[in-house]
Order: C-alpha cells, then sequence, then structure tokens
DNA sequence: TCCTTTATCTGAACAATGTACAGATAATAG
DNA sequence: CTATTATCTGTACATTGTTCAGATAAAGGA
C-alpha cells in the first residue's frame, strides 16, 4: 500500500516515476497525441509546471516512456521463453518463433506504446544508439541465433547478419498490420512465406 | 472594410490544393508534429477558419496529404523502373531490387513523409485498407514477383504470398533505419542476409 | 439587368495546451 | 535553531484547434 500522506500537495514523494505511470495510462488508452501534462498533472494532484522539475519538455517524458517499454517488452519476451524448457532442436527453434511471436502480439496488444517506441520523439535520446547491442531483446535474440547454428538448425556460414534480418521481417509485419496497411493474419502468411522459401516444413 | 480589397481575399481560386501544398511543405521541413493549421492559413494568406470548409479537421487535411505522398512513391518508383528495359533474367532481378531500392531511398530522404504515411493519422481513413490491392505500388511489385517466376529466378509453387514478405522486410529494415536503431548501411546487409540464406549469389 | 441563391471566406471568440518564471514551501544539513 | 537546497505552486503568455455567425463574391434565373 501507499504511504499516507498528510499532505498530498508539497513534496509529493516520487513525483517523478508519479509522471512516468500516468503518462504510460494515458498513451496506453490514447495515443501519444492525446497526452497532455496538464491533464497529468492533475491526476496527480501537483501543479502543471511541477513535471517540468524532472522532465525539460512534454517530450522528454514521453520519451523516457518510451525507453521503459522496450525493458517491459524485453520482460514479457523473457517470460514466454522461460516457458520452453530444453536446449534440443525443438525447443531451440520454439524459442526462436517465441520471440517473433511476443514481438507481434505485444505490438498488436499495445499499438500506442509501439507507435511511441518507433516515433521521432525517441529519437532524439541518442543514448538509444549506443544501447542497441545491450538491449536485452536484441541480445535474447542474438543468442537465440547462436543457439539455432549450435543446435544445427542453421548453417554456421548462413549466420551473417541474421539478427538484422530477422528483426527486419517480424517488425515489419508487426509494422504494417499496426498502421492497418495489413491484417493480423498476415502475420503467419509472412513467416510461413519465409519457411516455404527456405524449405522449412512444418 | 477593415483589409483592403485590391488583393483577392475572398475566393483564393485553388485553396484546396494549396492547403495541400503548403502542408506538403511544412510537414517535409519538421514533421507533422509541428504542422499548424494557422500557420498554413497564414501563410496561403487567409483567415485561420477557411481550411475547415475543406477539411473537418487537422488530421484530415493530414491524412489527405498522407494519401497522396503514397501516388508520390509509386511516381518515384515508376520513374526509376523505366530506366530497366528489357524482359531477361537480369532486368527483372534490377527491377525486383529497384522497387526495395527506391522505398528506402524515398523514406531516407523524406523521413517525415514516411512517417505520416505510416502512423494513425492515416489510419483512420477506412478507404485505405480497401485500397491495398488497387495500390499501385503493390501491384508494381506483385506483378515484378510474377515476372520472377516467368523468368525462372522463382519456382512458381514458392510463390505464395511473397509479395507479403517481399514489403515486410524492405519495410521492416526500412522503418528501423528512419526511426534510428539501425544504420542506413544495414538495409544492404539485410538484404545481403536473404540472399545468402537463399542461395543466391551477387 | 436585377435579384436570389449558393459557395466561399472572415473575424471574433473559446477552451486547452506547453512552457517560463518568480516565489512559496518543505526537507535537509550544519 | 538556522541556513540551504530541493521541490512544488501560481500566474502569466503565446499558440493552438475549432466553432459559428455573418460578410463577401460568384453563379444562376428572371
Amino acid at each position: 500500500m501507499t504511504t499516507a500522506k498528510i499532505r498530498p500537495n508539497y513534496h509529493h514523494g516520487d513525483l517523478e516515476s508519479a509522471l512516468l505511470i500516468t503518462a504510460r495510462k494515458f498513451v496506453k488508452k490514447n495515443g501519444v497525441e492525446s497526452l497532455s501534462l496538464r491533464q497529468i498533472a492533475h491526476e496527480i494532484g501537483v501543479s502543471p509546471s511541477a513535471a517540468y522539475h524532472y522532465y525539460p519538455d512534454r517530450n522528454s517524458l514521453l520519451a523516457a516512456l518510451g525507453f521503459s517499454l522496450f525493458e517491459e517488452l524485453a520482460d514479457y519476451q523473457e517470460r514466454e521463453l522461460a516457458k520452453i524448457s530444453g536446449s534440443g532442436s525443438k525447443s531451440v527453434r520454439d524459442r526462436y518463433r517465441t520471440l517473433g511471436r511476443t514481438y507481434f502480439e505485444w505490438a498488436i496488444r499495445e499499438p500506442h506504446f509501439f507507435n511511441l517506441m518507433f516515433s521521432d520523439i525517441c529519437l532524439l535520446d541518442k543514448t538509444f544508439e549506443k544501447k542497441l547491442e545491450d538491449s536485452r531483446a536484441y541480445v535474447n535474440l542474438n543468442r537465440c541465433l547462436d543457439e539455432l547454428v549450435s543446435v544445427g538448425l542453421l548453417d554456421k556460414k548462413f549466420r551473417v547478419n541474421t539478427e538484422l534480418l530477422s528483426w527486419a521481417i517480424v517488425h515489419g509485419a508487426t509494422s504494417l498490420i499496426v498502421s492497418g496497411h495489413l491484417q493480423p493474419e498476415d502475420y503467419e502468411k509472412i513467416l510461413d512465406s519465409l519457411d516455404l522459401l527456405l524449405g522449412i516444413r512444418k
């Protein structure tokens, strides 16, 4: 339970994370455009300008939110990965599929989050570029591809930028579906088309 | 009475397309967020509310702009396609590559356009879904894939949803690069990785 | 030609927004 | 207990999207 504050006005106590949590709720429901700093401040119970002590402007708050959403996605992916035990050929393949499936499903479930994460709002945060190699989702993908090699499902000489290709396919399908240019059922079609080309039978 | 009627303020003549043209200029320069109906109206020389005679709100103007940008992209693609003559194996393969390359290059050159086209602003226009089959870019892609089959570069039995797969790969790579999560040089890496998997040598 | 109708645009107004800034208030350190 | 610092308020300003009554020009009919 939260600590009972005698004075909820001055010194909120944890305004910085309260701003993030409330912003998350607003974006989740109505998307980035509808987010209003004043509404957030009102909901928390602080003055409209209180947020400026933690974030220089509206976009900075949104960027911080976007950054945290990458962690959320990785959390979800790792939770789903954990459900698959073993290191056999079938398990590794399942894990590889799961990485893509979770990416897609998460975006379908929270399209507003997905749009924020890949909008130019999160672009101004230059730390993103450096963080790519350290991104948990990216690390998990690379590890999974290495497992595919070690288990004999992917020849070592073919493992050249396969993490980029995998990401591009899953992200492309997801993005086109989230933006309404393709239908949700097209996700499976796209992966099946690739499998067919690669000579993989289900 | 206040404004001099020397200049034809009333009845601009072609305000609807002037709005589109000016909106295009603003989005091209600073993106969707920065677009202001009042600035547009001021630049054209009409009152702030003049636009509402042609578009019910700001997003409708942006959606109309986004729609026209799909045509612009198709124009550019067809112009580049026209530079490649012949129906031989090499020409067809060149055309296929060109479709992807132009998609990517266009997005890199006009990232704000690309973002608008695949934003949820252009989602509310329900006509988009129906127009997919009629979209020139989509038609060109399908035609090109059929040519790949007829020229022997793609076995007929593998041509299942390959247009969706192709689009997803190119769009995914492009989107990740435009959003700053990958670098421009990754586009070639991704296509090369696919070629390697498919056993295609350059 | 004059009159009526219709399409097009203006002007003023309103509520909401992001943001800046001076000062009030509470927590903290000495 | 006092001085300092971090945190938040209150006010203010410019800008925005949008509405709406009415002005103006164009078009059509007599």
